[in-house]
DNA sequence: GTCTATAGCCAGATAGAC
DNA sequence: GTCTATCTGGCTATAGAC
């Protein structure tokens, strides 16, 4: 699949890169629901019906921007933690976080596209499973790495508050569906963190930090840290006693 | 404004009630980018140029539909902050939580047309400030009381983190424009907190836990709990020296 | 794979009669 | 305040020539 066999393969692989480009770019001025096959054709000098021989619908289409963006900030995840290797657990969290704010700064359209409101009448196919779980499961790396590095604080600590037993069957699932080696009570608060590290972005980027929050990033930076805290994640060792 | 001086004006807000709640229905059915003027008339029989006067464009009727949300949302948090006086910090805290989750479950599509992405090409108009914050003023209100009660642990506390000094200004300044008489790291903590609500409240409603999140309610309560801790709100009364 | 042409829709907004 | 009519645009999707 990833060798280019001609010519053709290559022209056809442009022209699709070239229709999602501009897709994108469509995407900031006028929304996801009303990403128009017809005015992306128009921008690229093509007639609407030649996209179809690409994207076989306007849902196929937004289907591939999704996974693409997705995987784009997966990946700056991803990137973020393997170069934060050897460095405190809690620096590596921080820096995973701000690898992600950083993209969905630059790429507020994309973010909005997978983390905002659901488009009406777009249901995302299973493909799209995968690549949404990729900034998941790099933050999951780094409690596991902090785990096995014993600096990983594990209930009772002082913060805990004791898991429902619905609570702590799903964290038992992931555990067992991820094959980590981590405490439920981690997997039950890292899910939590996952979550409300992108409440802060999308409050940033969707408008409601304006007149609230000015010193955005030293905001998200501190923010941050405290998730990392409340997760169990600290700099160091802790006793295994603590 | 509030009287009712006869026939005509009564009708008047008959007709403009029924316009938002038909307008509400399509927003569900199309999303907000896709509101149309022509498809609300249409199903309430009139025709397309007689809503201009009651909502003199697209845009304005968009704005009515935020600010009644924010207003729903506001006044569900602000009766769970009443009906809770006399319980304890933690209590009230959740309570008010639970209530904002429980109308954003009963409106998804209001809760995204606030909460969710921004709308291409809408810009909101000063008005909707005062309704959007009426819940972050509910959660403030919580801390200020817990504050008042002694229940508030103020740094250093065990999972503080020192604040950054472009953070601790921010705060500063919340807490003069509120005038509330709570310490500036609590108003950081609650900021951080009101955005990670959303969060939680986002993913599971935007589709992210789907295969991650089972028992969504005991998760979401188990969270807001964390999030009552990490802000420093405490079920009874901390010693000075704590 | 790209084109023209077409079917069958939709929109926001305004003018002017009543 | 509501109507008809209109302007000026838009859209998804398909058929069939080349």
């Amino acid at each position: 699949m990833s060798v280019i066999r001609g010519a053709r393969e290559r022209a056809r692989i442009e022209v699709t890169a070239a229709i999602k480009e501009e897709a994108r770019r469509q995407l900031a001025a006028e929304g996801a629901s009303r990403l128009s096959l017809r005015a992306v054709a128009r921008e690229l000098g093509m007639v609407s019906s030649a996209l179809y021989r690409y994207f076989p619908s306007r849902d196929d289409l937004l289907t591939a921007l999704i996974i693409d963006a997705y995987d784009a900030v997966g990946a700056e995840a991803e990137q973020a933690l393997a170069g934060s290797q050897g460095s405190d657990p809690v620096r590596r969290w921080t820096a995973v976080c701000l690898a992600v704010r950083g993209w969905s700064l630059e790429h507020p359209h994309e973010y909005a596209l997978i983390y905002g409101s659901p488009v009406p009448g777009y249901t995302a196919p299973l493909d799209t499973i995968g690549p949404a779980s990729r900034v998941g499961l790099a933050l999951v790396a780094v409690a596991e790495d902090a785990y096995a590095a014993g600096a990983l604080a594990v209930p009772p600590h002082e913060a805990a508050v004791p898991l429902p037993e619905a609570v702590s069957a799903d964290a038992w699932r992931l555990v067992k569906d991820l094959d980590r080696d981590l405490p439920e009570t981690a997997v039950a608060g890292l899910v939590a963190a996952w979550a409300q590290l992108f409440g802060l972005i999308s409050f940033e980027l969707f408008g409601q930090f304006n007149n609230v929050v000015d010193a955005r990033e030293e905001f998200f930076g501190h923010a941050v840290g405290t998730l990392a805290h409340q997760t169990g994640i600290r700099t160091s060792r802790v006793l295994p006693a603590e």
